[in-house]
Order: C-alpha cells, then structure tokens, then sequence
DNA sequence: CAATAACCGAGTAATATAGTTGGTTATTGA
DNA sequence: TCAATAACCAACTATATTACTCGGTTATTG
C-alpha cells in the first residue's frame, strides 16, 4: 500500500484541484503555489493521475488540468492507486508465496486488510473531501485568520 | 504508518513464536529458519518489541524469547506499533501543520484512515492469527526434530 | 570452560521517495 | 509572427528507509 507523501500530496492537490476548477482549468503552478509542493513533483504525479483517466490537461495560457469526472465519481483510491500504484499490501501480491514458494504465516491479515483499506479509501469520494474543507479554505481565500474550529479531533 | 516487510516480519515471527513457546523459550535461530528471516535482522526487530514489554529474553543454553502476556492479550498493533513506529500516517503526526504551519486539505482523511486502520489491527489477536495458521503448524509440531518442510535448502 | 543465545553498535547495499534540471511540444493573444 | 504560457517528458540527484551484515559483549548452562 505504502502510504506516504506521495499520496497525500496527490490527494490535496486534488482537492485543491476540485476546488478551483470552477473558473476553467487549474494550473500545477498555482497548485504548487498553495500547497507548497514542487511544480516539477507535481508534474510527475499529474502525469500518473492523467495516465489512470482521472484528469486531462490543456496547453498554453489560460490551460491546466480539470477533472475527466463529477467530484463524487472520483475515489480516493482512485487517486492513490494511480500515483502509489498498489492498495494490495501484501508481500506476494496475492500470489501466496512470499515465503520459500509458500504462503506465509501473516498472509491472510494483510489480505483482509488490504480490502478493508481498499474498501475505505473507495468508499471517500473527493467531492466529500472538497467539501468538508471548503469551510476552511473561503475564509483562508478572504482573509488569512487562524483556524481553531477544525476540531473533528473532539 | 509505513506496512512493509519490516511489520510483515515482525507479525510473521510472532507467530511462530506463539506456536512454538509451549516447549519453552523460542531462539531466533529456530524462528530464522522457519520463516526465512535474517538472524541479525530478527535481532533487531525483538530488540524493539522487548522494549515495547510484549516479550522476554533469557540467555544462554535453552533460551530465547517468550511472550509476556497471553496471545490474546497481544494485538497486532503492538506488534506493528513496536517495530514500525506510528500506525498514524499523517504528515503532521497529528499536529495540524504539515502546510506551512497549517493544517493541509486532506489532514482529516488521513486522520480518519489512521483511526481505522489502528481499529483493524488492535481488533485481531496473536492468538487468532496463530489458531488461524495451526493447522499448518501441528503436522511440524508433532516432529521435533529437524522441520525439513521448511528448510531452506529443502 | 566452552557452547549457546541474547544483546549491542556500527556499518553497507538496495530501493524508494522527493525533488531538480533542462528540455519539447502545443496553444494563446498581442 | 512571435513571445509568453503551461503541459509534457526524460533523466538525473539527493535523501531516507529498509533490509541486511559484521564483529563483537554479555549472561547462562552443563
Ligand atoms: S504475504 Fe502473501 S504469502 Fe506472505
Ligand atoms: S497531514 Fe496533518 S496537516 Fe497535513
């Protein structure tokens, strides 16, 4: 599965993606520009995501990258699947074998929670994700005040 | 939260060491043969969870290792928490700042999946998985002497 | 006292991530 | 026509981590 900066660096750049398209397409460099990612690293993701369908992109002025579906037909697995390749965590990718020829002791655990990883991951669409932080970033995009009220940690 | 070999090691070993504690302490030469694991490598791994307190060491002729509490009193959270560090995968490691000191766009989900996946592993005992791969198991077991089924030069 | 086996620290090799450099197309609009 | 824009692309580097090795030192047993 390996989940690491990669994917969450995918995952916002979506969102901020599905945030912004609603004026025309939205460039890696402005994405770059709010989420403090590299435009070069950027680049190699969307070329993934664009690879997977998820996304096309336009030359020239006034071109950038839109979504090739509706927010809520897009999976967060969907997105972390075309950037980190596998969601199937383990070692054998299913083939049983990872010990000598055979299946070793553990195989079944990282099978059942590959699907439940899976099953999670497909079951957020990034329209959820758009939305759920939108509160935040229309305050962020009228005046920068500090944000307390993001406490689903309660 | 980084799954890897190192966590599928760690469980796997486990394992074997739950099947095989009955006779008494377990050496990690016996667990390195078994499952095909580095000796050196295994050192460290129980190194780790010997500090965490879910296993002992004893020296010297008939020792090895044992389990400090019941194998259902074992989590394989524990077990992946000890050797692998963080089961939380945020960037931020909880603090809210991975984007320039604020809270980036997907920090809830990773929040969320974090949360999941810890209720996974801490939900599945040591001894299930052991039950789980008896049967594997007792055919070895019933012969003590050299385990030609699993040998590494077969 | 010699064999065993845990314990320890420092190293190395391979791999993956994260990011850089230096381009080439394609599109726009001045 | 031309310059700016922005996607697209390949290859390279730097860093981190994993997986593994090496060479020991304790402690315990018979
Ligand atoms: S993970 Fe499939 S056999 Fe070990
Ligand atoms: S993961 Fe917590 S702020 Fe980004």
């Amino acid at each position: 599965m390996r989940l690491t900066t990669k994917g969450r660096y995918a995952v916002t750049a979506m969102i901020d993606l599905s945030l912004n398209q609603g004026h025309g397409p939205v460039t890696l460099r402005s994405i770059s520009q709010n989420q403090g990612i590299s435009l070069s690293y950027l680049e190699q993701l969307f070329a993934k995501m664009r690879k997977s369908g998820l996304i096309s992109g336009t030359r020239g002025p006034g071109g950038g990258y839109i979504l090739n579906r509706d927010v809520d037909r897009i999976s967060i697995a969907d997105i972390v699947v075309a950037v980190d390749e596998p969601l199937d965590i383990t070692e054998c990718a299913g083939r049983e074998d990872c010990q000598d020829g055979r299946r070793c002791l553990s195989h079944g655990l990282w099978s059942e929670l590959s699907d439940q990883l899976y099953g999670f991951l497909a079951g957020i669409s990034l329209g959820e994700l758009m939305r759920q932080s939108g509160l935040t970033r229309i305050r962020e995009e009228s005046r920068q005040v500090e944000v307390p009220s993001l406490a689903d940690t309660a």
